[in-house]
DNA sequence: TCTGGGGTCCTCAATCAT
DNA sequence: TCTGATGATTGAGGACCC
């Protein structure tokens, strides 16, 4: 394939034309995927390839991805899938290869690595770069940006779409209007009319209900929003909010690419196949959630300290209870006991519950806040035990060892 | 139409300490 | 000692992102 046709999407322009744009100053790139967990499928089943392709679990769950293709008939991804399906009913559905795409993502990171150490991961499938410093050695930030499309396709066969901008959020807003498979510079002198014209749904933070609010008060157009006394904006969004949305309309945004930061938090959540109102149930699936948690923060090298329990009742209404602990800890025994307590106080009677989670906040590293003993704890404890499950998972699948409780429980699914 | 699962960040209220 | 202001921490909820 050459090049040109891998800009096809790039709404009509030369590479050349976008790469003499004035790139002064635009530093920060931000690389997207183009439908990334679908294209990921694709490699592997190449015959698909000019087909609507969705990826997506059954029963209650959503669509992930989907082919441009699946798009034009209307599927987005966070639908829920029975309506894809309905949209769409000639679509190839895939499950979700999760593995597979960690896979892919490591190979495109690579190549993000490659170019500068500045990168700093959104998802699987985006970043940020700032490529200040790897200027003198791979020329202007355009040609970088055309640089890593042209290495995302030769080495992993999928697309992407850059963007090249002064900020971060200008960069991104750029890489949306590249798509598909597409690079779009802002220059720096032309960042407030590119901002202007776009509705204000567009801003990055802007979601539904600011939407709403701002349409409230008249405001449909970032022009508007700009011109919006800051006050105004603060009384209606709330101060953070407000100055933040004032500063991103005029341009302003000092944040820095900043590498990979550490997790804050780390939790597992699961929706019942059919709403659920005994409370067993709900109890052996906090169990199931809580080692999946503990598992996965062992495994981070973490420890936390704030226990968060979530539970989706059937009318979709959801609430949190959350308790901060003495120490901070990695064992399940401790999760589990905890979000067990709180479920308890809830005093639910036969409730219909949709999804229940369990969340481990206030993460530090397990080797820096050396873990203490809780008075219950037997020295020889529940960690020990843990870790010596880790080691069996490892060697012999997830689910070798598993409490007594969850043995032959197929959770979560169709109870 | 019927809404997943992984997160981050912000707001607000209550509480406690200074 | 009482009072008010202020700030930190906690807990709950919610908006938002991919």
């Amino acid at each position: 394939m050459s090049r040109s046709q891998l800009n096809r999407g790039s709404g009509g322009r030369t590479p050349e034309s976008l790469l003499s744009q004035d790139d002064t100053g635009c530093t920060v790139l931000h690389v997207d995927m183009d439908a990334f967990y679908a294209s990921v499928e694709l490699i592997d089943r190449p015959e698909l390839k000019g087909r609507p392709v969705i990826v997506g679990g059954g029963g209650r769950s959503v669509v992930l991805s989907a082919t441009y293709e699946a798009r034009a008939e209307g599927v987005h991804s966070a639908m829920p899938m029975a309506r894809a399906r309905r949209l769409s009913p000639h679509a190839v559905v895939i499950p979700p290869d999760h593995r597979r795409y960690a896979e892919v993502s490591a190979g495109v990171m690579q190549v993000f690595a490659s170019v500068t150490p500045l990168v700093e991961p959104l998802s699987l499938d985006e970043a940020f770069l700032d490529v200040a410093g790897a200027v003198r050695r791979l020329g202007a930030p355009a040609a970088i940006g055309q640089l890593i499309r042209d290495r995302v396709a030769d080495e992993q066969r999928i697309t992407c779409s850059v963007g090249v901008a002064s900020t971060k959020f200008v960069a991104k807003l750029a890489s949306g209007r590249a798509k598909p498979d597409g690079l779009l510079v802002v220059p720096a002198a032309e960042t407030v009319t590119f901002l202007h014209a776009l509705p204000v749904g567009a801003l990055w933070g802007v979601g539904e209900r600011t939407e709403e609010a701002l349409h409230r008060l008249g405001l449909t157009k970032v022009a508007d929003l700009a011109h919006t006394p800051v006050e105004t904006l603060r009384r209606a969004l709330g101060d953070a909010s407000g100055s933040h949305l004032h500063d991103l309309a005029w341009g302003r945004d000092p944040r820095p690419v900043v590498p990979a930061q550490a997790e804050k938090s780390i939790g597992a959540e699961e929706t019942f196949a059919q709403d659920v109102d005994d409370p067993e149930i709900v109890l052996r699936e906090l169990l199931r959630l809580s080692e999946k948690v503990a598992a996965r923060v062992r495994h981070a090298g973490m420890i936390g300290r704030t226990v968060v329990l979530k539970v989706r009742f059937a009318d979709f209404t959801t609430i949190t209870r959350s308790r901060t602990l003495s120490e901070r800890t990695d064992v399940a025994k401790v999760l589990y006991r905890t979000v067990a307590e709180l479920y308890g106080k809830l005093g639910l009677d036969r409730a219909r519950v949709r999804l229940v989670g369990v969340r481990l906040e206030g993460l530090a590293d397990a080797a820096g806040g050396h873990h203490q003993l809780a008075l219950d704890e037997r020295p020889q404890g529940w960690r020990e035990a843990e870790q010596a499950v880790d080691r069996v998972s490892a060697r012999f699948g997830r689910d070798a060892v598993r409490p007594a409780t969850l043995v032959g429980d197929d959770p979560a699914r169709g109870r």
